[in-house]
DNA sequence: ATATATCGAAACGATACGTTTCGTTTTGGA
DNA sequence: TCCAAAACGAAACGTATCGTTTCGATATAT
């Protein structure tokens, strides 16, 4: 990280069609605006510049600056590998947990997530863009991890939406604070606790 | 809500001395700004239009927006009373959770806390603020319920920062995704999971 | 009396917004 | 083969907000 990064061969247009060139030059210019500077440095206009992109190009594909955020951490997001189910529900969310939180310490994905919660708070297209698409996609692996404890019979399924927002909320909270670190420690006994059989 | 609402009768200096009278129009219109047009709508400029105040006089008594959005934040705040502990821990997170909900969505309270949490993520200065100042102090009276459980032998010490920040962010959660109506079903059976006895 | 601190108003230069205009490049269908 | 269509980067548009500075007026405290 660090140091001008673009070639600058200055893409123009390759015809009546979308440059993968350059949304690829947007995409990573974006993270690496977002890596950088973080959430206060994000704008349309220093990304374009990076990018060595027009700003008309960025609001084509890209309808809200909730969407660019979405992209850049899908592209980021395929390396994260998903480990196995291995019957124990409490070590199963620990270890993704674990393998989550070293995502978001090890690449620019723990600003790009928080400039997307922020991105929300402010624009109500960018709020509905994180409740119907960006939650759904990126809590689906953790859905079979409850939904196979269910399959056990660990769990009921009458309290598996309360145990989904403690799991979410719990991420979202040290994310959001910077605490990744400090949150550590706290990781398995939140986890038992969330993978608890239901209390009388 | 809605309408203008100031009296302009032209406040001027009362002497080398903070003028009350600023102090608490421009909170007035800071809440008033949220309350209509939510974070996006919040700007210094806004406030100062609406609260017919200078500029200088903003910045001269609150260093950042987070300062400011935590004085509105504390200053509604204190009219919602703390209930008293019943002894079941469970309930009693429930019934605060409950009342934090219904100040949240009565009142501007919900947006300028969306405000105040996406303000730290662009700015480090809101966000130190948000963990050594805001958190420590909204989160005193639910320290006194866990605390309560230990005492009374419910609960171990150890796991109390676990369930402190399950707590947390189960209520994040909801709020920032402004799904608190959605979430009012899930919030017993989430608080007896926090509640419940330390699992094996 | 006078130094001091506050007040609101107005303007500053800088930056970002989202859009429009422009000249250029290449595609794909007639 | 020709040409409408779409995308490209560059530049500029008018508007808005940023945080700061300057200003004249006001009242305090010494």
């Amino acid at each position: 990280m660090g140091g001008i990064d673009q070639a600058r061969p200055r893409r123009a247009s390759i015809g009546a069609r979308r440059n993968p060139a350059s949304e690829a030059a947007i995409l990573a210019a974006a993270r690496a605006v977002l890596a950088e500077d973080g959430y206060g440095g994000f704008s349309i206009d220093a990304v374009s510049r990076r990018a060595g992109a027009g700003k008309p190009t960025i609001y084509r594909w890209w309808k809200t600056r909730a969407d660019l955020l979405m992209d850049v951490y899908a592209a980021e997001k395929a390396a994260m590998l998903t480990q196995p189910i291995t019957g124990d529900l409490a070590g199963d969310l620990a270890i993704y947990t674990g393998g989550l939180w070293d995502f978001w310490s090890a690449t620019p994905s723990g600003r790009t997530f928080r400039a997307l919660i922020a991105e929300a708070q402010s624009n109500s297209e960018a709020l509905e863009a994180l409740r119907l698409k960006f939650l759904p996609e990126r809590t689906r692996h953790l859905r079979t991890l409850f939904a196979a404890a269910v399959e056990r019979g660990e769990l009921a399924e009458a309290g598996i939406a309360a145990r989904l927002a403690l799991f979410i909320g719990f991420n979202w909270y040290y994310v959001l604070t910077d605490r990744l670190d400090e949150g550590r420690a706290e990781i398995a006994a939140a986890m038992r606790l969330i993978a608890a059989p239901a209390p009388r």
